[in-house]
DNA sequence: TAAATAATATGAGAAATCTCCTATTTTTGA
DNA sequence: TCAAAAATAGGAGATTTCTCATATTATTTA
């Protein structure tokens, strides 16, 4: 992790600024931060120091189970908080975040700002908006979960993930993202294949019937 | 439904003021509705007009999927709101939410209030609060019913709520609820009861071996 | 650049969970 | 108060998903 300081730090902040998030100034004791690929931003259990406020990236959120199993439970991207649990709540367990690319964030350190963050109407809002998002989208990923099998969350996932007809999602993380085991997703995955969903390309899937993709993905979102 | 008036209407602001979530008086256009049992408070894929505050009684946030499964997000209690999520967001499918008690709700109209709640600092931060545990809740449901078989989270629900060492919950509001089939449910009850966790007393079932269940229900919590 | 580590791949059998069916008992509403 | 609807109950067989074992192929790192 690099911490940007003098020259680079103060054109960081002119070209990236998120002062329309605040009613006051967060400069001067906001770091901007980045994070190479696969390094942890926040590890699971260890409460952070700082609200995050990501500008270039993506990140995983993780939490470990009791039984070994890893849940993904979200991703994180651009303009999303981070650790704005822990500004808000003095109980709570830490879930781990870790970076999917190079990324940059805003870190606002809480003993600087906390207080002055839970009177500022302007933040408020925008939190309040962000958590709003946050749990309509895990709320509606876990009825899904619930509801249907892997086939349709998995048809659902590669046709958002998929960049120009080609899915390319390393197995092991969509297993944690989708909470199946590396076995049956290989399985599923074969089945599309043999249905001529999909067509395996190395290591890459090309979708081969968008239509029949869409139709399992469907009947997942009331809209 | 029926909405207090006059007197009544006057009594209860006093009684059960929310004053203190906010920063200006909404007692002029706020409704104080009382809910039968099994009432529908909001019906699924219609927007409310009110924000509504629960004072008392319990409800219960449902969706439908289009296969025909119903899931049971969430239970709602006292001190909570409903329809936080259609304030803040214009593009939102709305959830049905049920009576399960008698429910009595302040109901504040969003044509008068949007603007001044979105605004009002006192109300956002405890707005803010109330979502981040709303969407750590979900989120650990989420993460756990993809983690651990029914056994454990059944453990989990029995002991959560069950009164006086006796569970009856219904059976099928249940399976609404963690996600599974009526039969599914039932069996794992069965086993229960095979190894002397619960024992079977009419519709009831009386905790037998409080340890044990806590033992499954334990490995699904970090702490 | 070799050795260690992570990711992919697949078989086989078992466990978890589902669907469908049928019956009985309770609760509810006209 | 009685018929209809809802809830409980459990059998049987099918699906979905898991665990474990074992190989092969990248990728990473000392």
């Amino acid at each position: 992790m690099e911490i940007y300081k003098g020259e680079k730090k103060r054109l960081y902040l002119e070209e990236h600024s998120i002062a329309h998030l605040f009613s006051f100034s967060i400069d001067e004791y906001t770091e901007i931060r980045e994070y190479k690929r696969d390094e942890w931003i926040i590890q699971e259990g260890m409460r952070p120091d700082f609200l995050f406020y990501m500008i270039e990236g993506k990140a995983k959120i993780y939490v470990t189970h009791q039984n070994g199993k890893v849940s993904l439970i979200n991703f994180i991207n651009a303009k999303e908080f981070i650790g704005e649990m822990e500004l808000l709540n003095e109980i709570y367990y830490t879930k781990g975040i870790q970076a999917t690319t190079k990324t940059i964030c805003f870190a606002l350190p809480f003993n600087r700002y906390r207080e002055k963050l839970l009177e500022d109407t302007k933040f408020l809002r925008e939190l309040t908006r962000f958590l709003s998002v946050k749990a309509t989208t895990i709320a509606a990923k876990y009825s899904q979960s619930l509801a249907f099998p892997l086939e349709n969350r998995l048809a659902d996932f590669i046709l958002q993930t998929a960049d120009e007809g080609i899915y390319k999602e390393k197995h092991v993380t969509v297993c944690d993202y989708l909470g199946v085991s590396y076995r049956h997703l290989l399985h599923v995955l074969t089945q599309f294949c043999e249905k001529s969903y999909l067509q395996k390309e190395g290591r890459n899937y090309h979708i081969k019937q968008y239509e029949s993709l869409s139709e399992l993905a469907k009947v997942m979102n009331n809209k």
